[in-house]
DNA sequence: CTCCTTCCCTAACAAGTGTTAGGTAGGTTA
DNA sequence: TAACCTACCTAACACTTGTTAGGGAAGGAG
């Protein structure tokens, strides 16, 4: 498990089954997609996994470490692929397209965690408990810059746009597909990776 | 708080001032932008408006109308743009130029108003008041779907990309730049509607 | 002067919120 | 058998929420 720098808060007793925590914290983070955080009542989330709202504290310090605990899981998830596709030190297009393609793997396997992460992040990271979203939105950041740098460089891309620019529109447009994406639909994530990585390469304009 | 040269006005209206409206709506609406609307207080509000939250009652019969008010607002002024654009009946590639133009243009204008609708109405349009946002969104796929296959059918656009797809990606970008676009910032609406045309028209790949 | 409208405040209400202390059925272990 | 642990429920707590009724200061109109 990649580290993300936090402590992961382990309290109670003997800790609960962690077969159970999973299940919950997969309903939990469901109706926080869906309804968004704060609108989400505890009681929502027990009605939703079938037991009453006192009996996930049996389970969870509170709501807020429900959150928590469903957020840096899935960035450590995301850590993990990222940093694989790195150490394969391929090329600046290369890395990109493997990047993006990771992406939407991970949408994939946590889309209610990226939804919510799309939702709140911005305003929870100003929170000291979840200082570390803003620090992974560092390193993203450092991520894809530098590859794009490294790519108009090298002249694998254009340099006549603004490589910030660029930046947002890509990273953007690859998260906020969570919010439209059900797996088991129509596209593989593969498939939704290589449409997205050739519009955003060769333009969907026909070339003249 | 950018706008309207402020008029004192004694105008012997049987409603409150609209002047003073807009001026709580603004705050109001950059209050549900930054934090959330359910994650907004009404006290919250009044607090950045300088009066009590009992006394927004006077302006508003409650929050969610609020709420309504800034949103429809902002729909009508956006759809009075596209109308305009749609009306001038350019060949697919301008329209869709055109389009993006605009849709930078509002977002510098009604900049909270965006972020809000990015962030709320999808489980608003479940709620039968807001039923108009759904309304607007069919409106919003049908135009933009419709000139990216006029563009396929008459040769402008690529044809072996997933329309569909591709209108899902270029929507999504066009609006989360909402949530990073400051007003008075490095960059004009039009300059970024440019270089977003370009990638996204072109690709950011080196033409080889 | 008095009347009236505009705009805000005071002070509370009822409903809903996250959370907790203590109890209990059922299975596992000794 | 008895002791123990797991996973849940019951029943409430303290607090926050949106909202409202009534009052009052300021200022123009008669």
């Amino acid at each position: 498990m990649a580290d993300n720098g936090r402590v992961p808060t382990n309290s109670k007793t003997a800790t609960p089954a962690p077969a159970r925590r999973r299940e919950l914290l997969a309903t939990a983070a469901e109706v926080f997609a869906a309804q968004g955080y704060n609108a989400t009542t505890v009681r929502r989330i027990a009605d939703e996994a079938g037991l009453l709202a006192g009996s996930l504290y049996y389970h969870f310090d509170s709501k807020e470490s429900m959150l928590d605990e469903i957020l840096s899981a899935f960035l450590d998830e995301l850590w993990a692929g990222y940093d694989a596709v790195l150490a394969a030190g391929r090329g600046p297009r290369e890395t990109l397209e493997a990047l993006v393609t990771e992406s939407f793997r991970e949408i994939d396997r946590h889309r209610p965690a990226v939804a919510i992460y799309q939702k709140e992040s911005r305003h929870l990271a100003a929170q000291p408990r979840f200082a570390y979203l803003a620090e992974s939105q560092r390193k993203f950041e450092k991520l894809w810059l530098g590859t794009l740098e490294r790519g108009v460089a090298g002249g694998d891309f254009r340099a006549d746009l603004d490589v910030r620019l660029t930046y947002r529109f890509v990273r953007d447009t690859v998260w906020v597909a969570a919010s439209w994406y059900r797996p088991g639909g129509r596209h593989r994530p593969e498939e939704i990776a290589r449409q997205y990585l050739s519009m955003v390469l060769d333009g969907i304009a026909v070339r003249t």
